[in-house]
DNA sequence: AATGAATGAGACTTCATTCAT
DNA sequence: TATGAATGAAGTCTCATTCAT
């Protein structure tokens, strides 16, 4: 009669992402520290206790919920599989970048609010560092590829519009459509990189 | 024999600056739930008594760094002193924006990170959020004049930059000398007008 | 294995119980704004998180001992039963007046502290100002009906006489054995009661 | 030009006054732990260093108060100037009990919410126990010269009566014009003296 | 696995009081 | 005499965390 230990897995693995779920949408939508755990259990309908046996602490379930979304999100990048960026590569990126910074909105704005008070995600930094800087090299290479004239300029501008727009699609997400953000992104970039030294002033 | 008027407004002047200097770095640094009165007082040397003879409360005292933060920055801009927004305005403007993002860092890295928290600002988005549309506006003219045979798209463009530039003017400000920041900038606003239909795809 | 929801609702109602009847002694005793949260913790011998388990605030506290005190002395009444004060129901009346002072003793020492700083005791005011000036003419109609030939007048001794009458119980409750208080005071109301107009000057 | 030593008294007498009227209409409205220093000052046009220069603490003031209203109204009396309460001296106390009462309403509804807590008033309660205590003799004397055939139970029925309308006419002073409160009362007081056992039951 | 009563450190805030001027 | 900036103890209240059941 006592539940097999399947079952229990299966119970655990729910009441976990039950609470990870809610405690990301109520971290993004009013900040870690105003978000108690009482609020927590009772949008989840558990009790305050549970909580606990599956988070040693609220810290904890921040780190879980980063680690888990931005394990997810790095997957669907699958990038450096040759050490070499192709033009497809670059465009499924940014279209990549877009899409997942729409869908996990809640989550980025967690990432935002966060990303400004460095000593909240130390574990977290530690372990995505190394994986952004390689990836600029990679941008950088490409964008020398293209024909650029000043490749750190260019990719100094092209991360900047990236993030950017991802910001504002976190921020205004109806501003324009979701495709239209990414195709008017995607040309933007390409306009970026620079044929001819400046001439502006 | 007691103080004159003029002393005690200077004593009040200093003190007020100096608790809204201590706690700017505090909450820049650290957020602002995760800063104390205590952190303030101590880092201040004064008492914690003294900190609610100059602001009704902790809240008032983070609304009236934005807002003075704000006031100043918005100071500087002087825009729109006739409707239009020539070429020279433009280079200004972002020039401006981002000396200003780079002067105000601390402030910037707490904004960011409360402005994902809507309710945290609320009077100060009501100041606000009319200056900016109209800027939009502004802006979009600039861009129109330029050629643009996309003004919307550019506009989305442009600004994505800025906010972008800014933002890793505010995360990461060693990346280039400030006034390389300002130049490639400018550059790459120039080259995101479009001068005719896309044909990435 | 979690304790079932008749233990919890006994939990709670006892700690509760304990928390009000602590607090009314340290209210009654000291007043109300010189009694800390602390004390009532310490002389309860529970922690301070717990009041705020059952209580929202110091006043809330204040206000269902009010509540609770009212509920159980207007309920030993029964007044108005069929809108007309009988002679026998006129004498229970006072004597449950002074037994219920009595007995309530702590109660109506706070009481009587609060009543004169108005704003203290408002929802409570709200709730029962309308069966006082129900009973006042209950009250007059009765003394009419006794023959009284100045019935305002002597509703007005007569309601003097009891609420002295109280007060005394409440600050000196030694003064004669309860039965006595009783006794006098029913025969003192009958004696105001005027059935000549007065000489007296 | 420095002021003589009799225009400084007449300032000190002043300000002395003023704290103290002030104080006064505030502890009594408020409540005395409700009254801040601050509020003091401020409706004084005082600074609080100045409070203190004529106070020793918060308590000082109330207890300055207490001791001033109490010798102003015991003044008023003169009592016991032979030893005995004669009828015209019977009701003149009466009628100055109600006069004072309705004069000092303000320091009668401080004075209800202080009774009941004791400790606060010690000084205060040293010094006018015994002239409570003589005066009851006094009165008792004077029922039973009156003809009464129950002075304790009389004695304890008029001063009720007293105390009674006294609280009514600091909580209600609008029920009755006051002289109506001095007439009816002092008729009652003598409708209350007993000239033949009860017989009530 | 699950509960929620209970804890206590620590947050914000108030305010009587001091003291240099 | 008069001022008000400054103090710090103490108050109310919150909340992450524990633990008996």
């Amino acid at each position: 009669m006592p539940r097999t230990e399947e079952q229990l897995e299966h119970i655990r693995k729910e009441k976990k992402k039950l609470i990870l779920d809610v405690a990301l949408e109520l971290f993004a939508t009013n900040g870690f520290h105003a978000t108690s755990i009482s609020q927590i259990t009772k949008k989840a309908g558990i009790s305050k206790g549970l909580v606990y046996n599956y988070f040693e602490s609220k810290n904890d379930i921040l780190e879980e919920i980063s680690h888990q979304a931005f394990d997810n999100i790095y997957s669907q990048f699958d990038l450096n599989h040759d050490g070499i960026l192709s033009r497809d590569e670059f465009i499924t990126f940014i279209r990549n970048t877009l899409r997942s910074t729409s869908e996990n909105r809640q989550f980025w704005k967690l990432y935002y609010a966060l990303i400004f008070q460095p000593h909240m995600l130390e574990s977290f930094t530690r372990k995505y560092a190394g994986k952004g800087h390689e990836f600029g090299r990679l941008m950088r290479e490409f964008i020398e590829s293209q024909g650029s004239c000043d490749p750190d300029g260019d990719l100094l501008a092209i991360s900047s519009l990236i993030k950017g727009t991802a910001l504002v699609l976190v921020t205004s997400p109806d501003f324009f459509p979701l495709a239209d953000f990414e195709e008017k992104t995607i040309a933007a970039c390409f306009r970026l990189i620079s044929h001819q030294p400046d001439k502006t002033n």
